[in-house]
Order: structure tokens, then C-alpha cells, then sequence
DNA sequence: CCTTTATCTTGACAATGTCAAGTAGTACTC
DNA sequence: GAGTACTACTTGACATTGTCAAGATAAAGG
């Protein structure tokens, strides 16, 4: 199996799934049709089915591939070297309202429970546990890593909180249309986080978490 | 037919909206079938059309419904005495997660952006502003009106993201797969709550924004 | 050559969103 | 009190959707 001829042959799952991010990108996981994707990808009404069980599945397929580049972009922040504290919080936020700007149509799935395959499809739901074990990782490593296991659960559901609640509030918020004159998004965005992580900083050197800042 | 003699009288309306959230409540936005709707309410396939133009109207009105509860909410925060700082903070949080956790169907739908109706229905629109209006009034009267406006809405925003990621979280996320052993959701929630509470309560004195925590 | 398996297609069906056209009642006008 | 308008529905019809079932094509292995 495998055998490809030469260029387009087992590709079809990749086309359909990008199809179906592009339209998910676009106009919402709402609108999202099987024959619509079948269709942008070139291909018969059922071609999808081949590849997943039925429209969930896709769902599924696009969560878990998100919640492996997020697990990858908390890696990578995790592995940047001096960096803890308020710098990590930052360096933090940004990485995830990055990824979620980056990839909305995976971020728009990946958190809607009814849709986003977590507890009725295994691989995905694997993806998603692994993801969160590489968020405490990442806090562990940048924030403290003297700090005892359930102070740094909730270190890191708040941590998760702020940095969900702010890419929620960017993507599909009232940041876009209610800002104030004469502010541009970006730079209001950047004030947010640097706020933000300011904060942690604090919260962080009060638990005595981290010798300074940075 | 139906011959309601008088006590049910023009509340299909109502009936329907009931229905729709209980359906958005039970199984999610994405299961919502006009025609399901009006089974559940007990009328035919076409009555909802005769309060809402098409489905869109029906997350529309529940969005609206919403954001009005919501700035409810806010007000009675901001109308409590002798809190500030810290404890604002945490009343605050407390508020915004109680009305997700109390109004999950409503939740659901305020803040997805393809169907909640912000930008296409014009008292949707209004009434998410004046919820974004009840925000500011709240964060200045609890944490400090001498502050700026830009850093104002700068800190609004900050504590909305913290507000809505943990209400995101504990309503979709990962809190209630992920919970460390031995350990109960409500008391992890408050957890949360407590910690961000805090860390807000910092921010805002150094900031001088309260005298002290409280 | 025959069978298997992977990959896709065509056909069919119930359910859905929604348009169009009815129907009954109530209210108001002349 | 007949006519008209309006409200609050209902029934009927149609294109589109998700998905099951049954092919079709082609490569691979025996």
C-alpha cells in the first residue's frame, strides 16, 4: 500500500482537511458541510468517508492535529533558555494567542466540546491530554519548579485561563470592535499581554516562585 | 388547533426559545434543528418563522437574551458596597462563572462569533455593547476610577480574559477531565478563583489603584 | 487468472432549512 | 355587519444535507 504512482495519490485525506480548515477559517465550524469540503477538494460525496467515519470525524481529525501544534508550540516555549518568570508569562501568552491566530479553524474546533471529538474519539483525546501534560511541563520549567503538584495545577488552569480567555477575546471577541480611538488592535493586544504577564510576574515572585523578572 | 383557551396564549415565543436552549444546553449549538425546536414547543415545523427569520435569529435572540443577563450581572457587582480590589475581583469572577455555569446554552452561543449574531442583528449587537459598557463601569467603580481610560480598558480586557478562560475551561476544557487526584472540581474551581483573585488584587495595588485589598 | 484490498464513485433516502401558499381568528373600518 | 387587514399560525413543496449501500477501478499478491 502506499505505492503512489507519482504525485496526487494519498492525499486526498490532506486535501479534504485543509478544505475543510479553510472553510472552517472562514465561516465557522456552523457552516461546515461534508459535500461542500468533498467538493473544494475535487472529489465525489463520499470520497470523504474513505478516511473519516462521518463529519465528526473530521472534527476530530482537525482537533487533534491543533492540540498537537499546541503541545509542539508549549515545547518550544518551554525549551527557551533564561527565561522564567514575567518573560515565561509573555513569552507564554504570545505563543498561544500566536498559535490560535495562526490556526483559527483548529482553535475554533478544538474547544467546542460538542464538536471537538475529546471523549468520544481516542486519538483525540489522547492529543488533547498530551497537550495539556506539555502546558504543565511548560509551566514547571518557567515558573517554579519548586512549587508542590496541585498549586502548580491550578498555577496552570490559571495560567491556561488567561491566555484561552484573551485569544477567545481576540478571535471571536468585542476587543476588534470596541477599541477605543485612536488605538491600533496590535498594540492594544501587546498592552494585554504585557499587563497580563506583568501580573503573574508579580503572582509568581510573591510564592517566591522566581528570584526576579527575569 | 391546539385551542389554548386563554392560558397559553402568545408565548410560543418563549416556548421556542426555551426549547432551542435547553437543546444548545444538552447536546450543544451544533445539534440545533429548527424543526426539532418546534416539535419540542409543541407547534409546527414552520411557527418559529414567525418570530425568528431563519435559524440565525433564534442564536440571535438567545444571544441577546444573554448579554442582557450578563450586564445584569455586572451591575450587581458593581452595586455591591465596600468591595474593592482583591475581593472585587473575586466577586467578579465568581459573577462571570456563575452565569455561564447557570445560563450554559446562553453561554454557548454569545461568544461564537458565526452564529451568535454580534455585527448581523442589530439589538444583538446593541445589547453586547452595552454588556462591554456594564464591564467598564464595573472594573472602574471596583478597581479604580482614577485610573486612565486607555489602561482601564486595558485591565478590563485583562480581566475579562481571565474571566472567560476559566469559564471557557471549566465549561468545555480540560478542568473536569484533568483534575488531580483526590481533588473535587468545586474546590479547584474556587481554587482558580482565589489565585486570580489574588493576583489581580496585586496588580491593582501596585498600580495604586486600592489602598489595600480590601 | 483470481482474489483481496484500497480508493474512490454513483445512487438512494430520510431529515433539514426555508420559500410559498393557505387558514383561521381577531380587530378595525365604513 | 360586510369587508379588509393583520396576527398567528399550518400544510405543502423543494433543494440540500449526512449517510447507508452498492458498485467501479486499479494495483498487489498469490
Amino acid at each position: 500500500m502506499a505505492a503512489p504512482s507519482h504525485d496526487t495519490h494519498g492525499d486526498v485525506r490532506r486535501l479534504v482537511l485543509d478544505a475543510a480548515i479553510a472553510i472552517i477559517d472562514a465561516t465557522g465550524a456552523e457552516s461546515l458541510s461534508m459535500r461542500e469540503v468533498a467538493r473544494q477538494a475535487g472529489v465525489s460525496h463520499q470520497a470523504p468517508y474513505h478516511y473519516f467515519k462521518d463529519r465528526s470525524g473530521i472534527f476530530a481529525a482537525i482537533s487533534e492535529e491543533g492540540f498537537n501544534k499546541l503541545a509542539s508550540a508549549f515545547r518550544d516555549v518551554r525549551d527557551e533558555e533564561n527565561v522564567s518568570g514575567e518573560l515565561a508569562a509573555k513569552r507564554g501568552f504570545q505563543a498561544y494567542l500566536g498559535f490560535a491566530r495562526e490556526n483559527t479553524g483548529h482553535f475554533r474546533v478544538m474547544f467546542r466540546t460538542d464538536i471537538c471529538g475529546i471523549g468520544t474519539h481516542e486519538s483525540t483525546t489522547i492529543a488533547a491530554d498530551s497537550a495539556f501534560e506539555e502546558l504543565l511541563n511548560m509551566v514547571a520549567r518557567t515558573i517554579g519548579s519548586s512549587i508542590n503538584p496541585k498549586d502548580s495545577f491550578t498555577f496552570a488552569i490559571m495560567l491556561w485561563s488567561n491566555a484561552h480567555g484573551l485569544a477567545t477575546l481576540v478571535l471571536d471577541g468585542p476587543l476588534a470592535r470596541k477599541m477605543p480611538p485612536g488605538e491600533d488592535l496590535e498594540s492594544q493586544i501587546q498592552a494585554v499581554i504585557n499587563l497580563s504577564g506583568h501580573m503573574v510576574g508579580l503572582q509568581a515572585a510573591e510564592m517566591g516562585l522566581v528570584p526576579s523578572g527575569h
